[in-house]
DNA sequence: TAATATTTTTAGAATTATTCTAATTTTGAG
DNA sequence: CTCAAAATTAGAATAATTCTAAAAATATTA
């Protein structure tokens, strides 16, 4: 593991904020600043096939990174904006439905967020 | 409703495939041999915001739009592939456990296709 | 029906996210 | 240290989608 994979990890672990390819590397950047945002790619790229982090793709958007522990998602059907929730797992459930070869799912749950909310009013 | 819109959304209405804005388009020149990408992309949008269809985006392949009647999708972790599941609803345990204000919910389950894993065997 | 306003379509350029390529650099094994 | 394998770089390429401005179609109103 090279020390932009190492950090790209550790900025993916500790955000709470699901960050973009391109939030990735402005971040990197401050470490390294001659960084490239195909080592970003290339570097999520690798960690999601080797099963380390998360992506998540959400409509109109880049796809974002997220940790692997088990959490779910709300989107904002407006702006996109992405929280985690958490409930239960499911996994027991989805498998006895739809058999014992699901490795897994993901859950996502629609709704406006405040600002949203507040912006609708308002028009 | 123009001829392209109606035309658009019965297209997905009928189709069991998911198909992506170009399928779409391929299937719509059949029709109507003059219409041009941009339309179908226009229409997509605006069938999406009023809630006619529903988009379904996965990592790593364009967009693809589905009927809106409730059901989940099995999604292939090596090829992408998609299926229709049927489990039963969730929205109201997830309301219970994320708040009322819930639209809606979509789920995608993992797996491995059956084409993968022969695939992966010989490999 | 004619005149006007609104919406949709068209063509093609532009943008955005991401991947690819080939050369170079770094890393790790022996 | 030496060599092979893997990662990085720079920048071009690609793919999906959006944007723009003009033209066409459709709806509204006088």
């Amino acid at each position: 593991m090279t020390k932009y994979t190492k950090k790209i990890r550790e900025i993916v672990e500790i955000s709470r904020s699901h960050p973009t390819a391109e939030q990735i590397f402005e971040e990197l950047k401050k470490i390294y600043p001659q960084v490239v945002l195909a080592t970003v790619y290339n570097n999520l790229n690798r960690l999601c096939s080797d099963g380390q982090i998360r992506r998540i793709s959400s409509e109109g958007m880049p796809d974002r990174y997220d940790k692997l522990d088990r959490h779910d998602h709300l989107v904002c059907i407006k702006c996109g904006k992405l929280c985690d929730v958490c409930l239960p797992d499911l996994s027991g459930m989805l498998k006895d439905h739809a058999g014992s070869d699901i490795l897994g799912y993901d859950l996502k749950l629609m709704y406006i967020c405040d600002e949203c909310k507040k912006r609708s009013v308002k028009d």
